[in-house]
This record gives structure tokens, C-alpha cells and sequence, in this order.
DNA sequence: TGGTCAGAGTAAACCGGTTTGACAGCAGAG
DNA sequence: CTCTGCTGTCAAACCGGTTTACTCTGACCA
């Protein structure tokens, strides 16, 4: 014999299937001598109910999806994701929801991830990295399934936001930097299809004015090289660099040191993200902290809400915040 | 009417549910025509076989599970997790295969996770962080449940095994500290009841000889800190401080600075895990690098094996690396 | 004394797939 | 001309739960 089925359970109590259901969920009143008599027998047989046999009865799987875009290997060095997985789990666990990871490398390998979440495999997903008018919206819209967005989506949308002000600290740290004398201030972007790598850049522009010595990147510490050694070799270079994450500024921070540039005398740099190990970096990486846990733990709280039927809402966390370390000091 | 099941598919093509089956399957010579215009109503309505209803039919989720027992936050600040987590999915997702997380944080909610995949929320799942005499190893057995094991299990066992050698790298290490004259070298280990953490103490062991400097942390940063404080406090303080992990190791380098000692002058510091930034830190920590992407990947290989009837296979890789950096360099 | 109603439980339908057994039609062998 | 075998399809059973419709008691009320 395999598993437990609940008809085993069922025949052991002298029952039938009905009532060992209604004795666990409560549904149907169902006196305490029998109800005893039920659990006893399921935990004798150590019986727990099939999930997908549940799932297909109930129409619900009990999980939520997470469908990755991303190469497998910038994950791996992305300090982002697994605070915010961590953020997620820690509403999940207590309720004993699922989360279900893919990843998908092509554009329809993605597609038929959600569709395959879609019809069945979790009840709503988590949007990362959102694109401009980014496809995937009509298409979950399409398919009926809850979702909640991570940042800011400008087309019309039905699904629950969660927002950040990633512009603010910027000007803050912009502001900053003008303050103490930087007249030639770098930006090395994101790809700039995402909303994120947008915002940043938006916000740098506006303080600084032109795209002279904005630079697009992709995050990876690659980029951030090379980047930085394209803008180092400007006849008139800038004394400060603001990268839009940490990978990359510390890559270029690297970089220019190697060059024999002084951190921060010679270059101010700055990243994005608040790695946990920049403040121990030396000299320290000038951040922002964005607490992906919080925005894990909020995004997940919205779409449980979503799933169970209320009405999505969106919400603008304020949990940016610069981190004003040495790498940016006052220049003597 | 809701998402389109395989009996809309078969009435729009005008044949049974079985004959769609088999159309996709290919378990049964389905004429061309046929075929033809089951896919094309199957394209036309955009069906995808509900996954609940196909895993009950098959007894087959297409999908593996880990369950975490660490604390979320541990989770978010741990450098093997990403990393780990992106090799099982660059083996997972060419084959359609998705990823089951659970956290648990209490004994009975962890051991509920693997009895809800046991029956059917997964085919088999990857058990990280073994303890001596690991519980969940006689659990899954009994549970008849595909595992691969990652680490050494002491124990007898049917499943199969990723394990690495991390002693070696340990003890190439404290050899390079011992001939450069260090005397005094202490270990903060991470808890006991790893058996990561204890092979690695057992390595120091064997080459320090005694515990006096031994000090058994929890692989946090706040661990890191309070061990170094307290060894640094000693009449005869260590002139090295070998740590379990990164986090640990730069939180200690980051006391002791604060205390005016110099690294490596003073103390020369190492870590363990290679943490993508350690090599970026000023001084470089000395570390040492385990690929967990490879070992998720081989993990994620082995259990698909094993899932497909496969018979269990251990494997030792030849993974761990130590990388001597200027946090250990020679004293002058 | 008959009617209504709540409580406890049963039997069967259903969720959406897969798989098995049966069968019709047709080709080739004896 | 029948028998066998193969191809292509259908109908029904099955996977393991949940849910609905229904039955049977016994208590309460008028």
C-alpha cells in the first residue's frame, strides 16, 4: 500500500470520505466522539491530505508564484532577492502557503511559466523587475490571476502595487555631493527597460541636467568596470560616480583604486541597495538602503489579500533611505 | 466559462479527452490529422493542462522542494543560499521543473513541509544544513520520498549524496598561518550541530591541536563580533582569527579596527564562503570559495536522477578553494 | 399527534487530467 | 474467405480530495 489516502483513513475510523473531510475543515458539524475518532485514526495512519488532490478540488494550490527572468548567474550575486524571498516566506510560512520559484531564460519559456502558474500550479504571482507597458501585465490580466506588482507600473492595471521613492534619496545624495563641491557627477545606470533603472536615472538627471556623463550598465560587476573606466578616460572626468546598485560600484570602486585614484579624494562613489557587507568595505560604500524584506513581507501580505477576494490597493513604502558612508566624504 | 479544460479542447477538434491526451503525450499513435487539429484548438483556446489535476493523475508534481529551517532573516543575509538556489534552477528550468520553497521555523511545521511535499507538493526534495544524526533523514526514508543529501550523513542512508571537501582548504590555510609565524590561532565556528560547521572545527582541531581558542558562533554578525571581543580580551590574544563564515569574519575585522589593531598586521583575519564582495574589501579577505552554484546544480541533477528511478550516487566534489588575500598576508 | 427543524452522517458527483480496455476498420497471411 | 494483427479512436475508470443533495434521528412546538 502507498500513502494514506483519506478513504484509508475513513474506513479506519468506520467513516466515510465526507466525514473525515468535514471533521478536519470544520464545514459541516460533526459531534466530538466521531470527530475523535477521525483524527485519531488520520494520525495513526499518518495521513496528510494529497495536495493536488485538494488543489484540483478546490481550485486552489495554496502557493504563490515568483517567475524569474533573470540569468541564474546574476541572481546568484544579486543582494536583493533573497532578502526579499526571506521578506515573502516570513508572511507565507505561518500559513503554510508554498512559494513557487521558476525561472525562464526565454521570453516563452516566461509565458508558459505563468500560464502554467496561471492554471493552477499557484493563485497569484509576484511581478519583479518590471519593464515599461511591461507585457506581462495584459497577459496575467488576461489570464485572471491575482497579482501584485513590485514598483511602479504606468499603464492601467487592476493588480495591487508595491511602491518605493527611489527618487528621493537620490536627489538627497545628489544633493549631497553638490553641496561638498562636485560639479561633474556620473551615473552608471541599469538597463533602462526597467522601471527601477529609470526612476534612478530620472532623478539623477534631474539635479544634474544632461546625460553627458550618464552611462548605461547592467548591473553585473562587469559593467560596472568598464563603465567606470570609459567615464575615467573623459578628458574632463567627474570627481564623483552614483551607480544604480553595489556590485558595480564596488567594481568600479576597485577600478578606479587601481588606477591609484584615492577613494574619496580623488573619486566619490556611491551605489544603490545597501549590501550588507558595504558598510564594512573600506573605505565604506555610500547606499541606499531599500529594505527588500519589508517590501517581500508587504508585497506577499497584498497578494494574499488579492487572493482571497479583496479588492488590489496599492501602497508606497517609505523605506528608502541614503546611507552617507566615507566613500563619499568630504573632499579635503 | 473559466480557463478551457482538455474537454473543450476535445469538442472544439472534435474528439475525446483521451485522444487529446495521447496527442500531446504521444503515448498512443494519434493520426496526423488528428494531431493537427487537436493542437490547433489547444493553440486556439490557449489551454494548458491544469497542473493540480495532471500531478494527481501522474503522481507526478513536476516540481522538488526545499524546506528551510533558518530563521528568514539568516536567510536574507546569507551569501550560499542565492547562489545555491540559482544552480538547482539552471538544471530545473530547461526541463520545465519548477522549485518549491518552504520555510518552517518550528520542528513540527518544518516536518509538516516535508510530509505535505512527501504526498504530493514535489517529487523529491534537496535537505540542506545536515545535523549529526539528522531527524529528517529517517523521516524522508519513511516517507519513501526522493532526497539528495547535502553534506556529509554520518548515518546510514539510501539517498543520494553532494558532499565537498571542506577540510582540506582549512587546513592548507592554518598551514599557510602557521609558517608565517602565527602561534596563536583561534576559530569562531558556526553552531555545533552543523556538520558543515563541525567538520570545519574538526579541521582546526587537527592541526591547533586544542580548544582553548575555539568559540562557537551562529554564523551572524552580532556572533562574529562578540566571539572576536571576547578573544581579544585574552592575556594571550590570537594573532589570527579563522571564522566559518564571511559574515562572521568581517564583522570581527570590522571590531577589531575599532579597537586600533591593524589588519593583517595585528591580527590577520579569514573567512569562509567567499562572499561575492569579500575579495573587494580593503584589506582583501582571505576566504574560502565552495561554488554553491555547481553543488545546486549536481544536487538538482542527482535528485532528477533519483525521481526517475535512478539508483542514489554520492559524489565528493572537488569544489572548496582558499583564497589567500591580503587579510592574511605575511606579517612583516 | 403531526409538522418542522437542527444535527449527524452517507452516497454520489465533481475537479481536470491520464490510462486502460474495447472496438471498428483495414491490410496481409494462411 | 476467415483469421490475425495493427492503427486510430472512444468510453470509462481512476487519481484523492471537496462539496452537494439527500436521509435519518430525535427534539421541540403548536
Amino acid at each position: 500500500m502507498g500513502r494514506p489516502t483519506i478513504g484509508d483513513v475513513a474506513s479506519a475510523a468506520g467513516v466515510t470520505k465526507a466525514t473525515v473531510s468535514h471533521a478536519f475543515s470544520g464545514k459541516r458539524p460533526i459531534s466530538e466522539a466521531t470527530k475523535a475518532r477521525v483524527i485519531a485514526a488520520a494520525e495513526e495512519l499518518n495521513w496528510v491530505p494529497s495536495s493536488p488532490a485538494r488543489a484540483l478540488a478546490t481550485r486552489r494550490a495554496n502557493a504563490i508564484g515568483i517567475v524569474l527572468a533573470r540569468d541564474p548567474e546574476i541572481l546568484a550575486s544579486d543582494t536583493f532577492f533573497p532578502a526579499f524571498i526571506a521578506g515573502v516566506e516570513s508572511v507565507l510560512a505561518p500559513r503554510e502557503v508554498a512559494l513557487v520559484l521558476q525561472v525562464a531564460r526565454t521570453r516563452s519559456g516566461e509565458e508558459r511559466a505563468y500560464r502554467a502558474i496561471a492554471q493552477g500550479r499557484a493563485d497569484g504571482v509576484i511581478v519583479l523587475d518590471l519593464h515599461q507597458d511591461d507585457w506581462r501585465v495584459p497577459l496575467l490580466q488576461g489570464l485572471g490571476t491575482p497579482a501584485v506588482l513590485l514598483g511602479a507600473y504606468d499603464g492601467q492595471s487592476s493588480f495591487s502595487c508595491v511602491r518605493t521613492d527611489d527618487a528621493a534619496p537620490v536627489h538627497e545624495l545628489i544633493d549631497h555631493l553638490l553641496a561638498h563641491g562636485h560639479t561633474r557627477i556620473a551615473h552608471v545606470s541599469g538597463p533602462m527597460g526597467y522601471v527601477h533603472s529609470r526612476v534612478r536615472a530620472q532623478a539623477y538627471l534631474e539635479r544634474v541636467g544632461d546625460e553627458e556623463l550618464l552611462r548605461q550598465g547592467d548591473f553585473t560587476a562587469r559593467s560596472g568596470r568598464d563603465l567606470t573606466a570609459e567615464l575615467l578616460q573623459l578628458p574632463d572626468r567627474p570627481s564623483a560616480i552614483v551607480y544604480a546598485n553595489d556590485t558595480m560600484a564596488i567594481a568600479g570602486l576597485s577600478y578606479a583604486r587601481s588606477l591609484g585614484l584615492r577613494v574619496p579624494d580623488d573619486l566619490a562613489v556611491a551605489g544603490f541597495d545597501d549590501d550588507h557587507l558595504s558598510a564594512h568595505l573600506s573605505p565604506g560604500l555610500t547606499s541606499v538602503s531599500t529594505d527588500p524584506h519589508r517590501r517581500g513581507e508587504v508585497a506577499a501580505e497584498h497578494l494574499l489579500h488579492d487572493i482571497a477576494g479583496g479588492t488590489p490597493r496599492s501602497v508606497t513604502l517609505d523605506c528608502t533611505r541614503l546611507r552617507l558612508r566615507d566613500s563619499t566624504a568630504s573632499r579635503r
